[in-house]
DNA sequence: ACTATTTGACCTAG
DNA sequence: CTAGGTCAAATAGT
C-alpha cells in the first residue's frame, strides 16, 4: 500500500473505525444495564457519546467549507426577505448534509417540527424539523426524519446545515442529560451507522485493499454504506 | 394563555 | 408539470 490514500478514503476508514467503536460501546452499555457495577453503564454511555460526537464531527465538511457555507448562508439570508412564502433555494450543492440510521430520532439538539410530506417512492412520510433556536439565535440547521422502508423500527435522519446556535449538544455542558435522555424511554441505546452524503464532484475513484476476512466484512458493510468504494481482496 | 404539532397551500428546482 | 421543501393557520397539548 502506498501513502497516497485519497483524503475521502481516509475519512471513510476513520468513520469505519469510529462506527466499530460506537457499536461496541452500544453493546457494552446494553450489557451493563442489568448488571451495573460502579455505574459502569454511565461510563459506557460516555464512551458511546464520544464516538457519536466524533462521528458527527468527522462526517461534517472541513473548516474552510464551514466558512464558505456561513458566508453563502449570510448572502442568502440577505436576499431572502420575509413574506416570500416558500421562496427558498434547494440545497443541491450543500456540503453539510449527512445521514444517520437509528432506532430513535432523539439527538442532542432541540428541534421543532415544521412539516411532513408524503414522499413518492416511500410508504412512510418524511418529517421536517428545524432547530428550536432558529428564531432566537438564527440557527439554520434542519433535519429530515423518515422511517426506513425495510425496517419500520429504524429511522433515517438527514441532517442539513450546521448548528450555529449556542445551545450546542447538551453533552458539552452535562453528560448526565444525555444519559437520562437516552435511558429514559428508548432502550437499548440505539446503534448508529453514519452515512456521509458526498458531493458528486468530490466522489473519488477509490480502490481499497484488505487482506483478512474481518476487514472484508467491514469493507463490504462500508460498501453498503458508501456505495462508491471498490474492493480488491487478496487471496492469501 | 402559551407553545408545539398538524396539515394543506404555496413555491421553486429540475 | 412534478416532487419535495417551507409556510402559516388551525388544532392539540400543557
Amino acid at each position: 500500500m502506498d501513502n497516497n490514500i485519497p483524503e475521502s478514503v481516509r475519512k471513510k476508514v476513520i468513520i469505519k473505525e469510529l462506527v466499530k467503536g460506537q457499536e461496541a460501546a452500544t453493546k457494552l452499555k446494553f450489557l451493563l444495564q442489568n448488571e451495573n457495577p460502579y455505574g459502569a453503564d454511565h461510563l459506557a454511555a460516555y464512551v458511546l457519546r464520544s464516538f457519536t460526537e466524533a462521528l458527527s464531527i468527522i462526517s461534517q465538511p472541513s473548516c474552510d467549507d464551514f466558512l464558505n457555507l456561513i458566508k453563502s448562508a449570510d448572502s442568502i439570508n440577505e436576499s431572502r426577505k420575509k413574506g416570500r412564502r416558500g421562496c427558498y433555494k434547494r440545497r443541491k450543492s450543500a456540503a453539510e448534509i449527512w445521514t444517520i440510521v437509528s432506532q430513535t430520532i432523539v439527538d442532542n439538539h432541540s428541534w421543532r417540527k415544521y412539516g411532513q410530506k408524503k414522499i413518492m417512492d416511500s410508504e412512510f412520510p418524511r418529517s421536517y424539523f428545524r432547530c428550536s433556536h432558529k428564531d432566537d439565535q438564527g440557527c439554520s440547521a434542519t433535519k429530515q426524519v423518515q422511517m426506513t422502508h425495510d425496517n419500520p423500527d429504524m429511522y433515517q435522519t438527514t441532517y442539513i446545515g450546521i448548528h450555529t446556535c449556542n445551545n450546542t449538544p447538551k453533552a458539552s455542558t452535562s453528560n448526565e442529560a444525555i444519559f437520562v435522555n437516552s435511558d429514559a424511554e428508548v432502550t437499548p441505546t440505539p446503534s448508529l451507522t453514519i452515512k456521509q452524503e458526498y458531493l458528486k464532484e468530490e466522489t473519488p475513484s477509490n480502490v481499497m485493499e484488505c487482506d483478512d476476512a474481518d476487514d472484508m466484512l467491514v469493507f463490504q458493510n462500508l460498501a453498503l454504506e458508501f456505495g462508491d468504494i471498490e474492493f480488491n481482496f487478496d487471496e492469501n
